[in-house]
DNA sequence: AGCACGCCGACT
DNA sequence: GTCGGCGTGCTC
């Protein structure tokens, strides 16, 4: 009879220490296990041997069997789940949940109607390299060891095509690919690219998969017949052989961060797992994040960038209209208020020379923006630099500090004006144009429009078919497309997105603008015709438009870093967001002001934790939401391990949350609201 | 998370 | 009486 030995197990229960359980079998760290928890069977990770403990307050239950269908977890695998839990203070086992397939393996293989998951295609020849490839290229490879870099390059610059180089060679080397994406432009013509390229090397892990072909994906990477694996953010979490490389394209999409369960942003994650597995991580984007542009600039990625365009093809003119001079002009009577003389003008010169035009209008958190419909004015908070919101009818409130003030409705900048909630959304725009050209051809599409892939895909066909005139959108619209015939883009009302109530607006909105001007006119059908961009707006003399006209991203980030260095806002500085949430109004209330003075007090207790600042709490913005009244602890410092280890201990072992109440934080949160 | 226990209201 | 609603508590 052999000895029994005491094994840590990471169990799939919220549980913030593994478990401890006996087994006679031969185990070891990264083996998967079944385990008796409670009155069910669980599945567990085998994290290493366990003391016995000094006190028996628990009894000691055996592994029922050691699972020999799923493979061992390399340990700089385990390292980085166990990353993953310490840093985003998430339960490792339900972290290492998703690094199993969602099914389980079957030896018959039912025929299935739907698509191939990569199709089969003919290869292309690869282009020849510019210098500027090149040297990025040979750069990058200088050393084979863990490093970030960080590829900053203008739409068109040809980022992909070094990814392409990148990944021939580290595939040559015997070793495996991972490339992130962003689940929006997850597209089969992306696909495609790459299976011209490699072929049946690739390996594809997306939502629109079904739990069957995930699963067949899954094993086809795991048991390395596929070396690379193209895939959204979920992909992170597929165990590779002898992973080589790390691509994040698109870095700065903000999709990259997971807002419910373990609220871990890909990129970063990334990153780590190139570290625990020592190998080159690239980051590819023509506006990078200001987290990761402060990064390239600090030495801590190497940034290389990339100026010239592959083809030498002329960016769009971009023309900034000034809402507040345009009401003086003579108008059409027949057009609708939003629309200025010129933006009408350009639609219809566009339309009779046979290209599309596309508007867009980022609504996004809308109903609570408010607005000088004179001047384009809106009320900031005095202590976080940071656009108020409306509560009700009467309150003007600052969702990070609590500040409140009255809610005037008469300017206090121009004394004209009337302040008011934004009314203005795609439905009305499609409404109005519907009546303005009646025999064109008008398609909406935003969230409420395209929900699933096959609606996005059936909108790219329609758009491609070219028999759409005019296209209505939300900016989500505006990622990564590109439509032969379009040659004018509106941005409706830029101002929106300068209000909304986050310090990254401007820097979402900046983005926004430079992908939007890179859509038109990207063909060589328009040739001549150069790509036209019309931004309305009240506030023509903001930060973030100057420099998108001019496609000026250094210049904008600068600025942008300066005045993030004021209030220590990222990446200066890092954030947690810790949210209050119960069932009961005044539940959450009393519970989020005692979680505000705990915060307090255990700043005084400790010098290192004066440096920190904490915020609030806050009723959220969404105060109400799935009938759940919510607060907000905002915490903020220099020393993101400070930081981290303060939170620690100010939930501890969450003994003193009631029944009820639930805490859920957040470590670097994108989204406050 | 997932599962059982237990305490209330609505029904055969 | 008893079926089932979901709030509460525990898992080596």
């Amino acid at each position: 009879m052999t000895k029994e030995t005491l094994w840590r197990v990471a169990v799939e229960a919220p549980m913030k220490e593994p478990l401890t359980y006996a087994s006679a079998e031969k185990l070891e760290r990264g083996r998967w296990v079944h385990v008796p928890l409670g009155k069910r069977s669980s599945m567990g990770l085998v994290l290493g041997n366990a003391e016995s403990p000094l006190v028996e307050t628990f009894k000691i239950k055996t592994i029922k069997n050691s699972d020999d269908e799923l493979p061992l977890l390399h340990d700089s695998f385990v390292r980085w789940l166990e990353w993953l839990s310490d840093y985003y203070l998430y339960p490792l086992g339900l972290v290492a949940e998703s690094s199993r397939p969602p099914l389980k393996r079957t030896e018959k293989v039912r025929k299935s109607k739907r698509a191939p998951v990569i199709p089969q295609l003919e290869s292309d020849t690869p282009p020849k390299l510019t210098e500027e490839q090149s040297q990025v290229i040979e750069a990058i490879v200088r050393e084979n060891k863990f490093k970030t870099h960080l590829i900053h390059g203008v739409t068109g610059s040809g980022k992909t095509e070094i990814y392409l180089r990148m990944i021939e060679k580290t595939i040559a080397e015997g070793k495996s690919v991972l490339v992130l994406v962003p689940e929006i432009s997850l597209t089969p013509q992306l696909i495609h690219r790459f299976a011209r390229r490699f072929g049946d090397k690739i390996a594809a892990l997306h939502s629109q998969l079904t739990d069957r072909e995930k699963t067949i994906q899954w094993w086809d990477v795991v048991e390395g017949r596929r070396p690379i694996l193209i895939g959204a953010r979920s992909a992170l979490f597929c165990p590779q052989k002898n992973l080589g490389l790390v691509i994040v394209d698109e870095e700065h999409e903000s999709s990259y961060k997971q807002d419910e369960k373990l609220k871990y942003h890909a990129r970063d994650a990334a990153v780590m797992l190139g570290f625990f597995h020592n190998c080159q991580v690239l980051l590819g984007s023509a506006t990078p994040s200001l987290e990761s542009w402060f990064n390239g600039k600090n030495g801590k990625y190497q940034l290389h960038q990339l100026k010239k365009r592959v083809h030498t093809s002329h960016l769009p003119e971009v023309e900034v209209v000034d809402l507040k001079l345009a009401k003086d002009q003579p108008q059409d009577p027949n057009k609708p208020s939003w629309m200025s003389q010129v933006l009408y003008e350009r639609i219809k010169k566009t339309l009779d020379e046979g290209y599309q035009v596309a508007l867009f209008l980022n609504r996004r958190g809308m109903a609570h923006v408010v607005m000088c419909n004179s001047c384009g004015h809106s009320s900031e908070c005095p202590n976080c630099d940071i656009h108020l919101t409306l509560h009700g009818r009467s309150h003007l409130v600052c969702h990070y500090c609590d500040y409140h003030e009255n809610f005037k409705t008469k300017c206090t900048a121009c004394h004209i004006g009337e302040l008011a909630a934004i009314g203005l959304g795609t439905e009305k725009l499609e409404y109005d144009l519907k009546n303005l050209f009646p025999d064109k051809k008008i398609l909406r599409a935003d969230r409420d429009e395209i929900q699933t892939r096959a609606d996005l895909e059936s909108f790219v066909a329609e758009m491609e078919a070219g028999t759409v005139d005019i296209l209505v959108g939300t900016q989500m619209i505006a990622k990564g497309l590109d439509f032969p015939r379009l040659k004018l883009v509106g941005l409706v009302l830029a101002d929106i997105g300068f209000n909304l109530p986050d310090f990254r607006c401007t820097e979402r909105n900046f983005q926004l603008m430079v992908q939007m001007s890179g859509r038109p006119g990207r063909s060589l059908e328009l040739k001549d015709a150069k790509g036209e961009v019309i931004i309305q707006t009240f506030n023509p003399e903001h930060e973030s438009l100057s420099f998108a006209i001019r496609h000026d991203y250094e210049g904008f980030a600068e600025q942008e870093l300066i005045h993030r260095q004021a209030l220590l806002y990222p990446p200066h500085g890092s954030l947690i967001s810790i949210r209050i949430q119960s069932s009961e109004h005044s539940q959450a209330y009393q519970l989020a002001q005692h979680l505000g003075s705990r915060a307090r007090a255990l700043q005084n207790q400790f010098a290192p934790y004066k440096s920190l600042e904490v915020l609030g709490p806050a009723e959220a913005p969404l105060a109400k939401l799935k009938n759940q009244y919510r607060y907000y602890l905002l915490l903020k410092g220099t020393q993101k391990p400070v930081l981290s280890k303060f939170t620690r201990q100010l939930i501890g072992d969450e003994s003193w949350v009631p029944a009820k109440c639930r805490i859920i934080v957040d470590i670097d949160p994108l989204q406050l609201l």
